[in-house]
DNA sequence: AAAATTCTGTGATATTTATCACATTTTAAT
DNA sequence: ATTAAAATGTGATAAATATCACAGAATTTT
């Protein structure tokens, strides 16, 4: 790990246009945070936070895609939600009982700023408007996590798939063509079902033309059918 | 509807500890309260706030119990939860879009006090503190639902109505005999399952004596096996 | 108190989806 | 490059649960 306030690059300027929730922070603080984080590259595959863990850093994502889960009574993951970059990463633990709830793993080669978490606390103490902006952001956020879910569990198996191909190809990629980051097993846990009911769903969409997929690439060739089998739930 | 501030009864005073995200308030700023809601009775049955529309005041439930839902694309009730007295309802909206997502129906009579968002936003930016206990509070609450809704998707038929038995008895009415103010079909729109499938659990519940019931009055009788049902999905 | 509406219980049936078992392919490790 | 391990595809089967239809209770309204 290596103290970020010695070098030239990478200062928390480059991030703060990136609609992360600091973007409303003044200069002053920007300096803060820059003086108080160590920035670090983790693995592919390597566990960043444990369930039950205190906190005592929150965790930017610089770039690179993490998996939120937990593990349920038995013994199956359950994935959440995909961090994506320019987010941070256990944020909404911080305000409550300081415990992270859920687990998170790299799905790829990850840059990563760790930050104390009273760099926070103390700002938002001392700065009612980022207090405010945190709040909102916050909020939103777990609005989000909350009406997906709801969306989700609402569907049958098709318009869980067909909800998590828009998902990456909206929310994660911006692209109708990209490499999913997920084995079938990982899509399964993250849409709620089987490892083989997500394989014969996908090659279905395949042979229908809605899809066109390829081990982990996937290109959306039909996104209109994709929406309507989403809807359909 | 009358102004609260010209009686002397029910001030707000008499609610702040009541364990709600207020409790840490001044003085002060309990009589800016004070000064700026309006008391409310509302019937049985009506219907409180519509999805989609602004939110201009924060609402205090003083009594009662109010269900909060969606209604999916098909036209089926999803109930995201039941809000009980002594808490706020349509807080976690106020930070984002200020629109409210859901929507709120009393499931008794209640008592209730309508705030401005104006007094919220404006103590929010200028004491820090109180901005840090209600972003505890808002994110503590959120994660509650993300979790208690994680549990239940997990869980097949049994156990989610397990759960939902051990949600009302601890959470809702911290006792093991109650009468429970939902249909049997509101009941499965809490838990995602037929309103069939509901009766019928329930019923076998009854005839096994880990319940008694009887319409809407619920006894629970072997709480643990309750919660073993509940563990085990 | 009667009528109307809503709520509930029950059996039969259909649908959805998980699970199991095994072959094949892909990816990672030595 | 070879071996080992992980990931994937596929058919057969079983389990869980929704749906339908209707009768009887309970509740609300007039």
């Amino acid at each position: 790990m290596i103290r970020e306030s010695d070098l030239s690059r990478y200062k928390c300027q480059t991030c703060r246009d990136k609609s992360c929730a600091t973007e409303k922070l003044g200069m002053e603080e920007l300096n803060l945070i820059n003086n108080h984080r160590y920035i670090s590259d983790i693995r592919k595959h390597t566990n960043i936070l444990n369930s039950g863990s205190p906190i005592s850093h929150i965790i930017y994502l610089r770039s690179g895609f993490v998996k939120e889960y937990i593990i349920s009574k038995d013994g199956k993951e359950q994935i959440l939600q995909i961090i994506l970059p320019h987010t941070y990463l256990g944020f909404a633990s911080l305000f409550g009982d300081k415990i992270n709830h859920f687990l998170y793993s790299a799905l790829t080669d990850l840059k990563v700023c760790y930050i104390g978490i009273e760099v926070f606390t103390d700002m938002i103490k001392s700065n009612g408007n980022f207090a405010f902006e945190i709040l909102s952001s916050v909020s939103r956020e777990s609005l989000n996590n909350f009406h997906r879910f709801i969306n989700l569990s609402n569907k049958k198996t098709f318009g869980r798939i067909a909800e998590m191909l828009l998902y990456f190809s909206r929310v994660v990629f911006s692209s109708s063509n990209f490499q999913i980051p997920l084995t079938r097993l990982e899509i399964a846990e993250m849409v709620g079902t089987s490892r083989e009911s997500t394989g014969r769903v996908l090659s279905k969409f395949n042979n229908e033309g809605i899809i066109s997929i390829s081990g982990k690439k996937i290109k959306i060739k039909d996104i209109r059918k994709l929406e309507k089998i989403s809807r359909l739930g």
